[in-house]
RNA sequence: GGGCGCUUAGCUCAGCCUGGACAGAGUGUCUGGCUUCGGACCAGAUUGUCGCGGGUUCAAAUCCUGCAGCGCCCA
């Protein structure tokens, strides 16, 4: 509803402008949004008789009234009640009656899809989500990622979209080969079966620490040339016989590929457990390995060095030279403008006589000893996409270290010809957590478990502690709920681009922007509508009968649809997450100042619109992957 | 060495992309409110060189630019 008033009145201003003898265009950023809290700027507000006045060096206020006058001579929109002029910018208040009945009507009719719609312009969209590397645990980092990616596919669902979800596995590489090798040698079959998770991850970091080890001894010079040798040699051993497993691997030896479908078959099946907790699921597990074993990427190889994309280094490795002036634009097929021909690269490299010192960025699809890397199974993802999903828009939820990669990746793709699928990056920024908020094991990473349990338990204690209605063998239940909602807004409340600090003690303190206070004002709404006999239907109310404190209120309701816009618009879930911190607000403060059941007057409209705001919780928490609760 | 990002109240963060009317929340601190639909709440008070300098503009937290600090990536 405020959209299509929002439209009628940009046609309206532009007539308006024009009418009272005005030469300028009006596009729609001469409309502004304003809160409804303030009598004076209305709802609707412009600006533009300030650019006006300085082009013709008159008066912004008589301009603006000048315009204002026209505007309204020539019919203001309907649900627009009033036009009025104040420091010189033209404010437009909403009828509130028309407010009223259109927006609760609306969300009476559309109910559970109140805020979706048909998209007029639809994508098939693939994201990577998730993508944790198998035999490891998932950390805090993929907390985020699945959560902000959950929530984001679930909006773009809900406006229409057909979204598919690619748990896209870190399951193939080298450290594969080197996990199989740490496996052989000191791998240990009953603290496998134990935890599988568990027993890689030492077995992983004991391959990697030999590294370290070989740094520490090199720090002391006191000890003998031949001792440092002696280390280097075993290091040397263990990186050869790594490198010699993952071969072993892309070769389909037997014992290779057995061993390591027991390493990812177990790691999914303890990540299963955990995205069960967390509520989400995925349309796709196709993993990193899917494109190496099925010869996507033999075959992104070819027509990379074929089709002269892609050059060979003097050591055997064949990259994709990327030049600093392609990488703008390059996610957006229509603005993409890359050079795909060698030339230049030759150039650099005579003129610079080595890679390194080129002036290019080169973006490796295979390594001197003939192995394949990320790169090359990312090109191998999107030629699949392209070819067996006939996708739109490819999409990667990925953390914004990889920021670079990912640009240098879209730039390799489009000079590969894969130029009709929109290629975006929705990245995220770092999680730490607080100091001392939380055992991180001597800096060890912390895990999704160790989170969740943290969460449940406090949570737990605190609905034993102020829970009301709350039967004991539902404590546990619930407070599971709410553990999760303090996680999900810790995760996604905040702008996706932005590292978060996130404090567990605040998050379940359950005071003020968390999770549980919008579960809070949802079970506050049902316990009311639990009171009722009946609740009217939205077209037997009469609009008239509301106050300002409800009108606050409808008016929030009525701008959840613009929010999803907004999500959509960022590829961000924030908004909509503060968007239900605002309603909650308002909704409390609605109910109390206004008696709702047996009131003096607008008991029926009242129980309406608490009927309307309850359905908005469920529909906006629903789509956040927040459950609400009947009693907490 | 090169590139990207961030810097707004004591703390955690919106607002910036698309410039506009006194810069907003939560938390903290202080005060008030339960015989009334659930006090995990509400009402009020308090808190700012919008990192620093320069520029563009009728108008800059917002756009451009230089610098600083922090983070990340590449080498």
């Amino acid at each position: 509803m405020l959209r299509s008033i929002e439209r009628a009145l940009i046609d309206g201003l532009a007539g308006a402008v024009t009418e009272a003898g005005h030469d300028r265009t009006v596009d729609p950023s001469a409309l502004e949004l304003e809160d409804f809290d303030d009598d004076e700027k209305g709802e609707f507000s412009s600006a533009i008789s300030f650019a006006i006045a300085a082009d013709e060096g008159s008066n912004p206020m008589s301009v603006a009234s000048s315009i204002a006058d026209a505007h309204e001579a020539a019919g203001l929109p309907e649900g627009i009640g009033a036009v009025t002029v104040e420091n010189g910018h033209i404010n437009y208040h909403l009828d509130v009656e028309t407010m009223a009945r259109r927006t609760l009507s609306a969300i009476g009719d559309e109910a559970a899809s109140y805020g979706a719609r048909e998209h007029a312009a639809p994508e098939t969209i693939i994201a990577d989500v998730s993508s944790p590397n198998i035999a490891k645990p998932l950390h805090v980092g993929h907390l985020r990622n699945t959560i902000l990616s959950d929530a984001l596919m679930n909006v773009l669902e809900a406006l229409g979209h057909d979204v598919a979800r690619d748990n896209h596995l870190g399951d193939w590489g080298v450290q594969f080969g080197n996990l199989l090798h740490e496996y052989v040698e000191f791998g240990d079959e009953d603290a496998f079966e134990e935890d599988p998770i568990a027993h890689l991850l030492d077995l992983y970091q004991q391959f990697e620490q030999r590294d370290s080890m070989l740094e520490d001894v090199e720090a002391f010079e006191a000890l003998t040339g031949s001792f440092e040798e002696a280390v280097a040699a075993e290091r040397d051993h263990h990186t050869a016989a790594g490198k010699e497993w993952f071969a072993r691997l892309e070769d389909g030896d037997e014992a290779a590929v057995e061993r390591w479908e027991r390493f990812r078959e177990a790691s999914i099946e303890r990540f299963e457990a955990v995205y069960e907790e967390l509520g989400v699921d995925f349309d796709l597990w196709i993993g990193e390995s899917f494109y190496a074993r099925e010869g996507w990427n033999d075959r992104i190889v070819d027509r990379a060095l074929e089709e002269g994309v892609a050059m060979r280094a003097a050591d055997g490795s064949a990259f994709i030279p990327i030049y600093p002036d392609e990488y703008e634009d390059a996610g957006d097929p229509e603005r993409v403008d890359v050079d795909p021909s060698l030339a230049r690269a030759r150039e650099a490299l005579d003129a610079a006589g080595n890679v390194e010192d080129a002036d290019f960025d080169p973006f490796y699809i295979v390594k001197s000893d003939g192995s394949t890397v990320y790169g090359t199974r990312d090109l191998a993802t999107i030629a699949y996409r392209i070819e067996e999903f006939d996708a739109d828009r490819s999409v990667y939820v990925v953390a914004s270290e990889q920021d670079h990669y990912f640009s240098q990746l879209f730039v390799a793709a489009r000079k590969m010809g894969f130029t009709d699928l929109r290629l975006q990056h929705v990245n995220y920024g770092m999680i730490s957590l607080p100091e001392g908020s939380m055992s991180t094991r001597g800096g060890q990473i912390v895990t999704v478990r160790e989170v969740l349990d943290a969460a449940r338990d406090r949570a737990r204690d605190i609905v034993e502690e102020k829970g009301r209605g709350v039967d004991d063998d539902e404590v546990a239940v619930i407070a599971r709920k709410i553990a999760l909602a303090t996680v999900k807004y810790g995760m996604v409340a905040s702008n996706r681009g932005k590292d978060i600090t996130f404090d567990i003690d605040e998050a379940v303190s359950l005071d003020g922007d968390t999770g549980p206070y919008v579960q809070y004002a949802t079970t506050r709404a049902y316990s009311i509508l639990d009171d009722a006999e009946s609740v009217p239907e939205a077209d037997a109310i009469d609009p008239g009968a509301f106050n300002d404190t409800d009108h606050r209120l409808i008016y929030h309701l009525g701008r959840y649809p613009l929010v999803l816009n907004l999500c959509e618009e960022r590829y961000d879930a924030a908004p909509l997450a503060r968007y239900l911190l605002d309603l909650a607000h308002v909704f409390n403060s609605f109910y109390h100042k206004n008696r709702v059941l047996d009131a003096e007057s607008a008991a029926g409209e009242r129980l309406a619109l608490t009927a309307a705001t309850a359905q908005v919780f469920e529909n906006g928490l629903g789509l956040l992957g927040v459950d609400t609760l009947a009693e907490m």
